[in-house]
DNA sequence: ATGGCTAATCTCATTAGA
């Protein structure tokens, strides 16, 4: 079982590489973020013409998460995090398929900091790692795939002092995710891959796709009874070299089932 | 300190991303 994510940043902008991917990737569950797109303009037909069944929760203009399973519908539990009924912004969505409960989300870039929407990234990593506890404490299979808004630490991002200010890399937001990984979930990429430079994004300017100077923001956490079925990890970067793509490639774990 | 790329929007300029 292949379990991806991807921030596509504009589904239907992207659609054509979206197709392309699932055709030779052939994942069997999708989490996809930034789909840039309203509940009405999701490409439903396409991505079901491809043969995946699909939930999402669009926004106009920014956000959205969507999960998609190869040959199969999955079971919508949840669209948002709970513990701020006033956030309105399309961020996490979940949903079981095959006996897994799959989360998608895309947490908050939070930059400028400091200001209000660092404030909003810390405050959304304390709430989505509330959920993260529950969710562990039922024993169910978890996947949480996404688009963390994290460099976990410093060998996850290219030599450089130009991120030193950036939200994505200070110290707040780096103990955020590790709180999160030391309530028991696997970071399934570090794991497979412990001594290798990983990365998952490539911001568009200043030819950094072409000096593969990267950040790794996106992130495939397992809880424990899924550690043991884990065979395989890796990222996409050939999707990254298309011609229009995202500035983020597919990430990807397999597993036994 | 700024700009650098790209996308969406009631654009031809602004906001947001990271």
């Amino acid at each position: 079982m292949k379990i991806a994510t991807f921030n596509i940043n504009g589904v239907n902008k992207r659609l054509d590489i979206l197709l392309t991917w699932l055709g030779t990737a052939e994942p069997d569950v999708v989490c996809l973020q930034e789909l840039k797109a309203t509940d009405g303009q999701f490409p439903r037909a396409a991505i079901e013409a491809a043969g995946y069944g699909a939930v999402w929760r669009g926004q106009a203009a920014w956000n959205g998460v969507a999960i998609l399973a190869r040959d199969r519908e999955p079971v919508l539990t949840r669209t948002g995090l709970p513990g701020d009924s006033s956030d309105t912004q399309s961020r996490y969505i979940e949903a079981a398929v095959n006996g897994i409960l799959i989360a998608s989300l895309y947490a908050p870039n939070g930059n400028p900091q400091p200001g209000p929407k660092f404030d909003y990234k810390l405050a959304w990593h304390l709430r989505f790692n509330q959920h993260a506890a529950a969710l562990l404490e039922t024993g169910v299979p978890v996947v949480l795939a996404g688009d963390y808004n994290v460099v976990p630490e410093p060998r996850d991002i290219y030599p450089t002092r130009s991120y030193d200010d950036n939200a994505l890399v200070q110290p707040e937001s780096r103990a955020a995710f590790r709180s999160l990984v030391d309530q028991g979930w696997l970071d399934a990429l570090r794991k497979i891959h412990p001594k290798e430079e990983l990365f998952t994004f490539w911001d568009y300017r200043r030819n950094r796709w072409q000096r593969d100077a990267g950040l790794r923001l996106d992130h495939i956490l397992l809880s424990r009874k899924l550690r043991r079925r884990l065979t395989g990890a890796g990222i996409d970067r050939e999707i990254r070299a298309l011609e229009g793509s995202s500035d983020h490639a597919p990430v990807w774990v397999s597993m036994r089932d």
